[in-house]
DNA sequence: CGCGTAGTGCCAGCGACTGACACAACGGGG
DNA sequence: CCCCGTTGTGTCAGTCGCTGGCACTACGCG
């Protein structure tokens, strides 16, 4: 009965995280989780490249939506303040799915051979807000660097709020960008 | 004939290094590798712990002196300038091995999977500057922000160097700190 | 000379991943 | 309505990365 195929694929991810839950992501076979979701193994690999993107097939949403929210941000904007704009209008994606994602964190910071997948994917976003905020007219190299610091700041609101949930992703990342500009002006104590 | 053991491990990574040049990453397998060193493919398992590993083996050395760098760099410098003398100090393991280091980095760049590697590897040295720069004084998260954008230079630096061998991997380094200070003080020219 | 240790070879096996072929459900056009 | 291309799937056989276990061979040392 292959139905729609997306139905198969969402079922894929929901037994490979709650199975590299239970027991970690090394004593899970690629059958154990295309069994739990009533598939053959072969089928788990027509869905997903190998046993690790199971876990960030959302990536490339979080890609589509920060490259579209930065072409799309107000003029005269610095790079940075760019780029917590793309942030701030796409920090939807990941509260509509709390659920997934904070289980998925625990598992991936427990397994070195997910954090390096992390780290990849990771570089791949940096890459895709470096060209996004090229084609608005940043400097490449200057680009580069902002697309670096500002996911830096990203990433840490994100597993700031993970840690507490009482205060929302948005007030997270305008606090982490907070530190960034009191950093990035140490010298020049106020401005 | 089980001689020294470092004379193995040093056949098998320039057999390593070798074969994934002439016939890329993937059609190679661990066994070729062993055979070219002369040894058991079972042996190759017992030096490197996986068939990427035995491009990185070098990361150890490198940390070690950058972490001692930073330890032992004059008083009252900035983050900065402390790991730019850090890294200073260090080229000289990078440009010993420049015969390796180049079709080393070739393979890299053309093997996602060896990419992802080399972004571990980073973290973890990224990871250890911070670590260090966090014992000279300076607060966790300046650290962190530090270490992540001197070793953006550095690896600018690095591959700018393998692009240009004219200039020294210290001249090469020297101007990307230049640019970076000049990066760090853009639209703060007054304020 | 006997003995511990380190490095190795050999073998058997698991699990990730792939290619090839066949079959089952749709979906649209004749 | 039925035929047919497309899409998702099951099955099988096979390669390769990687591991555990056991035996053997060189060496260092008392």
């Amino acid at each position: 009965m292959p139905r729609s195929g997306a139905e198969a694929r969402q079922r894929l991810q929901q037994a490979a995280l709650d199975l590299y839950r239970e027991h970690g992501f090394d004593q899970t076979t690629t059958a154990q989780i295309a069994a739990r979701a009533g598939v053959n193994e072969r089928t788990y690999f027509r869905h997903f490249p190998d046993k690790r993107e199971v876990l960030f097939d959302g990536e490339t949403v979080l890609r589509a939506a920060l490259t579209q929210a930065v072409a799309q941000a107000p003029d005269g904007l610095p790079p940075l303040e760019m780029l917590l704009h793309a942030f701030r209008k796409s920090v939807h994606i990941l509260e509509d799915n709390r659920p997934f994602a904070e289980p998925r964190f625990a598992v991936i910071a427990a397994t070195p051979a997910l954090r390096e997948r992390e780290l990849a994917k990771a570089a791949s976003l940096i890459d895709a807000l470096t060209q996004a905020l090229h084609r608005r007219g940043v400097p490449e190299r200057l680009a580069g660097l902002a697309a670096h610091t500002g996911f830096a700041a990203f990433h840490h609101a994100a597993q700031a709020w993970l840690d507490d949930p009482a205060q929302s992703l948005d007030a997270h990342l305008r606090h982490a960008f907070d530190e960034l500009r009191a950093l990035s002006a140490p010298a020049a104590t106020r401005d």
